[in-house]
DNA sequence: ACTATACCCGACAAATTTAGTCTTAATTAA
DNA sequence: TTAATTAAGACTAAATTTGTCGGGTATAGT
């Protein structure tokens, strides 16, 4: 019920490895999988993700792949999160709002405040927190 | 990936009923079910897990049902979720350790440091701040 | 003693979500 | 032109969650 999933753990593994090269150098999705055995194609389809959310930049071709395109300081978790894997909440009650009992709910603002304090959590931890070598 | 499971919703939401009685009072699976729409057979075995780990403590026979055992301002959530859905870690590697990068993997540490963060969060929160009326 | 009502428990089945695969483009360096 | 790379989406497989079933045990009321 709090596990991160595959995609974002690849996805985390790839920027950190892509963080410790030069700025400017490209690093492949074949790279990554083999160094890290990781399925190519979910990787392939994670760094897609990345790539039209602009996190990072694709150069298609021979000797292409990614690099960075935003600080990852700059980067909340709670983005990147939502960029992998969709709209993060605590309970489904908040996003298909069509729950019969929203009105008699007894636990529904509870719930609230622990969503909205895993995203405080979240919206204070950044990309580079996780990704950075050091 | 942050998302509450119904067993635990739905225990959440008969504790919170059963903190609105008076206190020696008896309240049976049944009868939260209707009330809630609950499936009967979910409930039962969620409130069994409960049973079993002394949060109530279980009455059987006619007019039988559960009452509340510990006091749930003594209660952790992070126990409570455990109690339900077994061990709680952001990432497996910390469980079935037989992670073949364990060595090298480059994110493990900081994934550690929100796992203690997200624990330290839930070890900070009673069941009681969740299932109390007011 | 009998019966109805409650909890107990584990095996099963269905539904949903996550993980992984395959196929077909589009782009570009050499 | 060819090989290497990203792009995209449909598809399958595996894992997890959710819900069901069938048989127990205990006990209050009669
Ligand atoms: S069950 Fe939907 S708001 Fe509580
Ligand atoms: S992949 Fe297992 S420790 Fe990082």
């Amino acid at each position: 019920m709090l596990k991160i999933t595959r995609k974002v753990e690849y996805a985390l593994i790839a920027l950190s490895q892509m963080q410790m090269k030069e700025d400017e150098s490209l690093t492949s999705v074949k790279e990554i999988s083999q160094q890290n055995d990781i399925p190519y194609e979910l990787l392939a389809k994670t760094m897609q993700l990345l790539a039209r959310a602009e996190i990072v930049e694709a150069v298609k071709g021979p000797h292409g792949g990614y690099r960075l395109k935003k600080d990852p300081t700059e980067i909340k978790m709670t983005t990147f999160f939502e960029i992998i894997e969709g709209p993060m909440g605590f309970m489904d009650c908040y996003f298909d709002s069509n729950c019969d009992q929203i009105h008699s709910c007894s636990i529904r603002t509870p719930i609230q405040r622990i969503n909205d304090s895993i995203r405080d959590m979240f919206n204070n931890i950044s990309l580079n927190d996780i990704t950075r070598s050091v």
